[in-house]
DNA sequence: TACAAGTAAGTTTTT
DNA sequence: CTTACTTGTA
């Protein structure tokens, strides 16, 4: 320890990580099995930079999800200490974003370009898909959705619409033609209204690097050091980027899990692991194989899911923690008997010391959690969730923010076509015929004049609204915080006749304010939303976070510190509970098989089902149970579905096989529960 | 043309 | 359960 070379920044690493930790110069790539501390490797390996005297912002972190953003750069902060700079970094996208509003001009794009979410991708692509009159009659003609996954899969894998059609959807061969219309329509939409998609900060982030040296050079002297998390779930367009971040200096770290590659479905492509040492001939590769995080039992279970896996670079996890309970597998009557088994189980678990924020429930699906929530509810068990529902595509937060984006790009009209049609008494063909009179506006006061032109007689009212709205945002457009407040009061009415359930849906427009006030400019606002829209258990910890001025404390009761987490399985990536609970593992849902009675899947998609399972199971420290409902009421066949083929094919000594019915009889469900108030618990 | 009401169908995962 | 499309009415 007094070793003049030892260094707090390695304190605690096994061989292997040091030397990934150390290794600061040249490209690397580092294979990291799950829970084998790559995120500390990670984070040591930037306070060590930050040591020898490179300064945070000449290092970028970039990963694919917002969530493993936060935490890598969290980490690192907390570890270097702020004051000395901050790291840059964020998602592929964030970077995008960033890179396009500084130097877009270089290659024709107006900074002030919205950015688009899925929602607003959908709308566009129905708009021109009645427009094409390719609706109605031709009830083959897929739905808006499916339009949209094979465009952004094409983008994605720099592929034409007809390979993407001839590998996932050859029963869409026939449409291939009207397709690639909607393709040219759409991309023309977005271009003449300065609207960006996802798929658009990628792409338009290559042109830009490689098309304007300026930007090159500036970004190749900003960052001298790049380290890239979740590899594996990069797609082509991201390993381009890489490879034109990498400048001539190389220094260039990807770390990844080819085991844990679970975004296949948009692009995401693990060989991308490979490639990069295939491209970087020296890249020194360290493997990560301790793990630090589960119990062998469980990472027996992992390793022979692993095993399964028909393409996989073989590793095998190991632990020095041997003692542990075998995983169960619990087959429950139906979904309302799973629900009711799982709660009493974290109860239970709970009763005996494990904290809830320690216990994570996960699944596939979002809606695959709702009888649980039901259970949990009756229970008063508090829980947060992850994953599945998005706070900024709910309807009424569109609504209330389609103002403020004409205001932010006044060419923006699928924004003013929405705040339209909240009009009274205006409909599809009023909305199309007051776009094409503010056409061409250079701001918002112009849409709002061409709208008081047109609002003669007696349905003009809404629109003289508007139209005020509109010159009052951008008076105060520099106060995003206000701007909202300003549209939360025009809308309010309207979210009153819209929805039954409005008093849910203002108690998120609160919250949207809330979130809002730290924001300096609309544009940052409304980019930062589309981009890392704050999720329903965000924005809540957001609302019950110390800094946001009470309002009014009436509804807000003390958010309990202890809650129960669920969360979609890709939402739970890269994180760890001490005791977790797989619902839903049934056949076709795990892995998922859309047509019950036709073929199954290829091996790259039960391949890609499988590593979800691994990443579900690899969650856990100490104990692990999977649940499946004999019998579904929606969704995926009805009557009786088997367990996941994945588990039923495991060796029959891993896995402690149960009836939930036997052990909601052995805990006495319904008297446990009030025989044990008297114990001392958290607070109720 | 706007909009309400009623019917039918299709449900993942994230940026 | 949600939304897309149809039908009927003002």
């Amino acid at each position: 320890m007094s070793a003049a070379r030892s260094s707090p920044s390695l304190h605690g690493l096994n061989p292997a990580q040091t030397q990934a930790a150390t290794t600061l110069e040249g490209p690397m790539l580092v294979i990291a099995g799950a829970g084998t501390g790559k995120t500390r490797t990670l984070v040591h390996r930037l306070a060590r930079l930050v040591e020898t005297g490179v300064p945070p912002d000449a290092i970028l972190l970039l990963t694919f999800t917002r969530r493993a953003a936060e935490e890598m750069i969290g980490r690192a902060m907390r570890l270097i200490g702020e004051g000395r700079g901050r790291v840059a970094g964020g998602t592929f996208h964030s970077f995008g974003n960033q890179m396009l509003r500084r130097h877009g001009r270089a290659i024709g794009l107006d900074s002030r370009f919205t950015v688009l979410d899925q929602a607003d991708t959908f709308e566009i692509l129905a708009g021109l898909r009645s427009d094409l009159r390719l609706g109605g009659r031709g009830r083959g003609f897929p739905r808006r959705e499916t339009i949209a996954a094979v465009l952004s899969k094409a983008v994605n894998h720099r592929t034409a619409v007809k390979e993407i059609l001839k590998r996932e959807y050859p029963h869409l061969l026939a449409e291939e033609k009207r397709l690639r219309t909607i393709a040219e329509g759409y991309q023309a939409y977005k271009k003449g209204r300065g609207l960006v998609d996802f798929d658009d900060l990628l792409v338009l982030l290559i042109r830009l690097l490689g098309e304007s040296s300026e930007a090159r050079s500036h970004v190749h002297e900003r960052f001298r050091y790049v380290m890239i998390d979740e590899y594996q779930d990069t797609n082509v367009l991201q390993a381009e980027v890489t490879r034109l971040l990498a400048g001539a200096q190389r220094n260039l770290m990807v770390v990844g899990d080819d085991a844990q590659s679970i975004y296949a479905f948009r692009g995401a492509c693990f060989r991308n692991l490979f490639d990069f040492h295939r491209e970087f001939k020296d890249a020194h590769l360290v493997t990560l194989e301790e793990n630090y995080r589960s119990t062998q039992p469980v990472l027996d279970l992992a390793n022979a899911l692993m095993g399964q896996m028909s393409q996989s670079f073989r590793k095998r996890l190991f632990t020095g923690r041997q003692e542990g309970e075998r995983p169960l597998l619990v087959e429950a009557r139906d979904e309302r008997e799973q629900a009711r088994w799982a709660a009493a189980e974290i109860k239970r678990v709970h009763a005996q010391g494990t904290a809830l924020s320690e216990i994570a429930v996960l699944f596939r699906a979002s809606y695959h959690a709702f009888p649980l929530e039901l259970e949990l509810g009756r229970l008063k068990i508090p829980y947060v969730k992850y994953g599945g529902f998005r706070f900024l595509e709910a309807a009424h937060v569109k609504d209330v923010l389609a103002p403020l984006r004409v205001v932010a790009n006044p060419n923006d009209d699928l924004s003013l076509g929405r705040a339209l049609l909240l009009c009274q008494g205006i409909g599809r063909a009023g909305a199309r015929k007051l776009q094409a009179a503010a056409a061409g506006a250079s701001d918002a006061c112009e849409v709002a004049g061409a709208l008081r032109q047109h609002a003669r007689g007696k349905k003009g009212g809404d629109l003289l609204t508007l139209a005020d709205l509109l010159d009052e945002l951008t008076r105060v457009r520099e106060a995003p915080a206000e701007c909202i407040r300003l549209a939360v009061a025009h809308y309010l009415p309207i979210l009153g006749e819209r929805f039954d359930d409005w008093p849910k849906r203002q108690r998120d427009l609160e919250q949207l304010a809330a979130i809002c006030v730290r924001y300096r400019s609309l544009e940052s606002m409304l980019a930062d939303l589309a981009i890392e829209p704050p999720n329903a258990a965000t924005a809540g910890q957001v609302l019950a976070g110390p800094d946001v001025d009470e309002q009014d404390g009436g509804h807000r009761e003390a958010a309990p510190r202890d809650r129960l987490v669920l969360s979609t399985i890709h939402s739970a990536k890269g994180l760890e509970w001490k005791a977790v609970l797989i619902i839903q593992a049934l056949d076709g849902c795990i892995p998922m098989i859309s047509d019950p009675f036709g073929e199954d899947p290829d091996d790259e998609k039960l391949d890609e089902d499988l590593r979800l399972l691994y990443v579900a199971v690899t969650r856990a420290r100490d104990w692990l149970a999977i649940s499946w409902p004999r019998s579904t009421a929606r969704g995926f066949g009805y009557g009786w579905a088997p367990e996941s083929r994945f588990l039923a094919d495991v060796k029959p000594g891993l896995l402690e096989r149960k009836r939930a019915a036997d052990l909601l009889r052995g805990t006495g469900r319904r008297s446990a529960p009030r025989c044990k108030t008297g114990r001392r618990r958290s607070g109720a």
